[in-house]
DNA sequence: AAACTAGTCAACCGCTAGTCA
DNA sequence: GTGACTAGCGGTTGACTAGTT
């Protein structure tokens, strides 16, 4: 059999700019059937395009839950984590960004963000330092990833101003609880929400901003929840004599993070990974008693966002 | 005012994974 | 297992606009 071919310039398809007339037969015809069967849709709305076309014109323009405008702060900042987790990954990056689309990010990452990277000396693909490695620890010690030497830098600088010394400590307690948060993204990444994941990396550090963040439910269809960062670093989350994790009760404000769809019930409904709050805890225990023991070496995820001063280097 | 250049983004193209017969 | 078909993805193109010469 011969697969006929999605659109047939014989039969006159328009190509091109959608005109407003176009737009509202197509919206018209999927409010009253729906979304799917793309291929005999432009025949069934009077459309003389093809399906494709029809497809990306609602997907990426006519559909009603679609942000558009300027890009905020916290969205780019978004697109920034999640392109280190997922790379040109568009449609996954579009996931922990709801409203918007992968064509619009894709876009804004090629003509905003790539360029701002480059400009502030970033790799706009590995997001690495476009700076050697050698010249970095020559020259930029305070971006070593090895936060024994951190450590050690801050002991051995007792003669540091006060405002120094604080600027370390919280600069040691992002770093860790960065280096601990990519451990978990490597470790659990498959398991936890990809969404729910990059925005507690993406915050990390003692952020207050509230930003909305896409949870997947069984049914594949997305909720939305507000998503509070932590105001705590993470590496203040420690393992008691019981071996039990302890933390600060506002540790994970993330209403998803708190919500049973988070979770696994017994109708199997929610998370595939854990089963209530105290199970994420406890795999986050192991990986913490991991992580004091050095036992694992992990590639950091997301290797800048170990050093959040970078972040807000980049929208300085 | 015209020509040129660069930036933006909607739309297209080619490919692939998933599904079904 | 195979091939047709569909939906969706990522890369690329080209029309349009704004700024510059």
């Amino acid at each position: 059999m011969v697969r006929t071919p999605c659109c047939k310039p014989e039969l006159g398809l328009k190509k091109g700019a959608w005109t407003p007339e176009e737009d509202q037969k197509l919206i018209s015809y999927l409010n009253n059937h729906g979304e799917g069967g793309w291929r005999t849709l432009p025949e069934k709305a009077g459309l003389k395009r093809c399906g494709k076309s029809c497809r990306l014109r609602w997907a990426n323009y006519l559909r009603p839950d679609i942000k558009r405008g300027e890009f905020t702060e916290d969205e780019e900042l978004s697109i920034i984590s999640l392109h280190a987790l997922h790379g040109n990954k568009w449609s996954d990056i579009a996931r922990g960004l709801p409203g918007r689309t992968d064509n619009e990010i894709k876009n804004y990452w090629n003509t905003h963000i790539k360029k701002r990277l480059i400009k502030k000396g970033v790799d706009p693909v590995t997001h690495k330092s476009l700076i050697s490695e050698t010249s970095k620890s020559e020259n930029l010690p305070e971006i070593l990833n090895n936060q024994n030497i951190i450590q050690r830098t801050i002991s051995s600088n007792d003669d540091l101003g006060n405002n120094e010394k604080v600027k370390n400590e919280d600069k040691k307690s992002r770093l860790s609880s960065a280096r601990f948060l990519n451990k978990v993204a490597n470790r659990v990444g498959k398991k936890i929400n990809q969404s729910v994941l990059s925005e507690i990396i993406g915050s990390g550090g003692p952020l207050t901003t509230t930003t909305s963040v896409t949870v997947d439910s069984i049914s594949d269809k997305s909720m939305n929840f507000s998503f509070t960062p932590t105001s705590y670093p993470l590496n203040q989350m420690t393992v008691n004599d019981n071996g039990n994790a302890t933390s600060p009760p506002s540790m994970f404000s993330d209403s998803s993070v708190n919500d049973p769809l988070m979770y696994r019930s017994v109708d199997n409904i929610g998370f595939p990974g854990f089963l209530n709050e105290q199970h994420f805890m406890n795999e986050l225990t192991r990986f913490l008693q991991e992580d004091v023991n050095n036992d694992v070496e992990v590639t950091p995820v997301y290797e800048y966002q170990d050093d959040f001063e970078e972040i807000g280097n980049y929208f300085a």
